[in-house]
DNA sequence: TGAAACCGGAGGACCTATCTCCGCTTAATC
DNA sequence: GATTAAGCGGAGATAGGTCCTCCGGTTTCA
């Protein structure tokens, strides 16, 4: 789970110590703070000086991407799944209620995926990935004729966010409220819902464009120094 | 509309001209860019020089209670119209429609009312004032058996936040796509959806722990001078 | 036991936002 | 038209926050 590349030499025994520290407290203060949170933050809840943060991490950027690398992989190995369910519909609802699980009370992977600092290729390359496999999986739904009528990819992304937005809470409880809010939602992408949804659904760009332009703070977390 | 309290004497002409603009390009930049947009971004939008913003507006806070007092109210008007429709439901679908309709498109009123800033005491009253009525609200459907089973006056405010959280984009189109989401959701709410929601209601205590929490920025939006 | 690796955390460099100050301009009044 | 009080612009002072460096002292390991 968190091994180091055996191509580098190994950590003295209380660096790799503190390193892992410093991954545990990151998991922590990302996901209660969003993206923002200083390596301040981190390594004070880590129990460790910033120096030690900056000597392992040599900038904020590669902190978040040696932590999210694996929980974007995450999101493709649920849509994997979700393509190959046994039915079409269920395969629709395990890509809604896996995503919002993950990214329920993950504020951290949450902003990453919906607006990502500009230069972190990989989030870049996971959401080129993925809209492909939601857009199979619509397809495959409706053929079945299992989602309601003129559902397109981005109303399930749409959706995804909708209860995201409100799912930051009560992550301890036996039954998390997003259930509650999911129950909610998903029966109105149901073919049995009633007619057509009114309007016309966001295109790729738009849903792209609306994704990207966030939250307070407008996508600018990493401020780097450098030239 | 845009009338000074006659107990003040009259600004000069120019004055209260640039007052004017100032506020009509507060309104634009705050529903456009947030709470945490700058005076000195609507000085410019106005056409006019910083100095004169803040010899208008002892500070950005005056500036927000200015333009905002009156939204406000709008929101009281509107429970007051879905109190007295003439059916619960209809109350129902007037409260969740009007209020995402006035917040849509106005990400500072949103803001205002999700995560105030310390120090707008209109905005706390306002909360205060509104949870009852929206209560009375789900009562009042409830007993007419309108409502799903299990449905709290929380669900209800969970509803517009899902919904508004997506409404940012598009207010330009004929049919703006938060109508589409809206859409969406509506329908799980009403008796013949199902059975009750899993799990329990966020009492209001944590629902309002759940706005205060807010989005990234954590609630500080105003940064005053003074000792 | 010695040296290489590591540690803490004060503080430097830089950025951004709020608000002030003052020489000049404009509106209102006589 | 002249007088004057009110208003104007916008550079920059001030405060506060974030990212990251640096170096004297400590710890690990051979």
């Amino acid at each position: 789970m968190t091994e180091n590349a055996p191509t580098e030499k190994p950590l003295r025994r209380d660096a790799e110590e503190n390193r892992r520290r410093l991954l545990a407290a990151a998991a922590e203060v990302f996901a209660e703070a969003g993206l923002d949170a200083t390596l301040d933050e981190v390594a004070a809840r880590a129990g460790v000086g910033v120096g030690t943060a900056y000597r392992r991490f040599a900038n904020k950027e590669e902190l978040l991407e040696a932590l999210f690398r694996e929980r974007v992989a995450d999101l493709d190995a649920i849509m994997d799944r979700a393509a190959a369910a046994a039915e079409p519909w269920l395969g629709i609802v395990t890509y809604l209620e896996e995503t919002i699980a993950l990214t329920a009370g993950d504020r951290g992977l949450r902003e990453l995926m919906l607006r990502p600092p500009q230069g972190l290729e990989f989030v870049d390359e996971a959401r080129a990935r993925l809209g492909p496999k939601i857009d199979e999986l619509v397809e495959r739904a409706h053929r079945a004729g299992a989602l309601r009528a003129g559902v397109e990819s981005s109303d399930l992304v749409m959706t995804v966010l909708m209860v995201s937005a409100v799912a930051d809470y009560g992550q301890d409880r036996a039954e998390p409220p997003w259930r509650r809010f999911f129950a909610l939602v998903v029966g109105g992408l149901r073919a049995d819902a009633g007619g057509a949804l009114p309007g016309a659904a966001l295109s790729p760009a738009e849903a792209d464009e609306l994704l990207r332009a966030g939250r307070p703070g407008g996508g600018r977390v990493l401020r780097r120094r450098g030239p």
